[in-house]
DNA sequence: GTCTATATAGGGATAGAC
DNA sequence: GTCTATCCCTATATAGAC
């Protein structure tokens, strides 16, 4: 708890918002993104991931005030590129309709950042309590607003549980992706999963 | 490791296939089950089980050899449900009319056993681990059969992402739906699921 | 079948040297 | 910025009494 809580750090080092630092930050974080992804965020200790930095566990607190901060950090750059397919959501006035324009979004955003999506697929447990210990910024929560829209009886059942099964269907084919279809190009992915997204939100059969 | 495998325990208890039994494993198993769900596989510790039933941790290792066992066992039923669903499935000769009335079983399933299935969903770090440790019966997994199907290049790259897609979208709600459709019947719920992931199989404009 | 007490290990985190 | 050494805590698991 000594550090202040994110991105403020010591030394000259580049902007948190600035890319292509390769800072001694920035490397835990993705070393802690795979063996988080790999082992889970509980199972990794600081130790493997500083042995796998080549220095010692006590080092990593020089950049990060916990093991929880890194979780954080990693979560920050979630929201940031979910916002980017989410921007301007009104839980109330959404449809089916709008949902496959948020959906196509989602999808060029999951594949670009792929990693941190899946991070946190197989983390949710851990995001959970993050969201329960720190509510910061949890109004602009993705989670939050999918819960609004889906719990939202102004919305037919059917078309809530047809975007609950489009959510469904992007994210799983998605996060299934990197070890199913490994070769196969983003783009054509993407257009495959937003085909039947689509043909979820909107059957042909509707209106 | 003084307890044989799973199964076999002492004493004059009911049979591990019968039903109802309401023995301190089963409650065990139960408690477990719930918590392993809210907060986690790691985050749960054999105390706290033993808490909620009123004795002593020590008294846990009278019924299981080791908390993995715990999990173990929990999955073990899934496999029971989920053989349901799959039985005799051929990952060589599978398609998305096939797959339909998989998915269509494997709905009823997730209906009937939803914590079983949430749990699991919630916790993949921890299943990946026991099945990188233990492979007995590993064959029969329906992880593995998934990945035969979805990375078989006999099936039509398109195909395999929708059915992707539909197992990502009954996977998805039905997990999604205890949090966000609480009131609905399952019945109901299944018909949906199930229509939605029709619509991802077998588009309206198909063959 | 459940208890108390204990062994053992490993985790996160801090202090202070370099 | 990184190190070693250490503190403190909690976890799994075992031993042996009841």
């Amino acid at each position: 708890m000594s550090q202040t809580g994110t991105g403020t750090q010591p030394g000259p080092g580049p902007e948190p918002g600035s890319a292509e630092e390769s800072s001694t930050r920035e490397r835990i974080l993705d070393i802690a993104l795979e063996l988080f992804t790999e082992r889970g965020y509980e199972r990794t200790s600081l130790r493997q991931i500083a042995e796998r930095l080549g220095f010692s566990k006590a080092a990593i607190y020089y950049h990060f005030a916990s093991k929880e901060d890194i979780l954080i950090e990693l979560h920050l750059r979630l929201h940031e590129f979910g916002r980017g397919a989410l921007s301007g959501i009104d839980p109330a006035g959404m449809s089916p309709e709008l949902a496959v324009g948020i959906l196509d979004r989602l999808v060029d955003q999951i594949l670009g950042h792929r990693p941190l999506f899946v991070l946190f697929e197989r983390n949710q447990v851990a995001l959970d309590e993050l969201h329960r210990l720190r509510h910061d910024a949890a109004h602009e929560d993705v989670e939050a607003l999918f819960q609004q829209v889906l719990s939202n009886p102004e919305i037919a059942l059917r078309d809530r549980v047809r975007m609950a099964c489009a959510l469904g269907a992007v994210m799983g084919a998605l996060v299934l992706s990197e070890k199913m279809f490994p070769d196969v190009p983003s783009a054509e992915l993407g257009a495959l999963v937003r085909d039947a997204a689509h043909d979820v939100l909107m059957p042909a059969g509707s209106a």
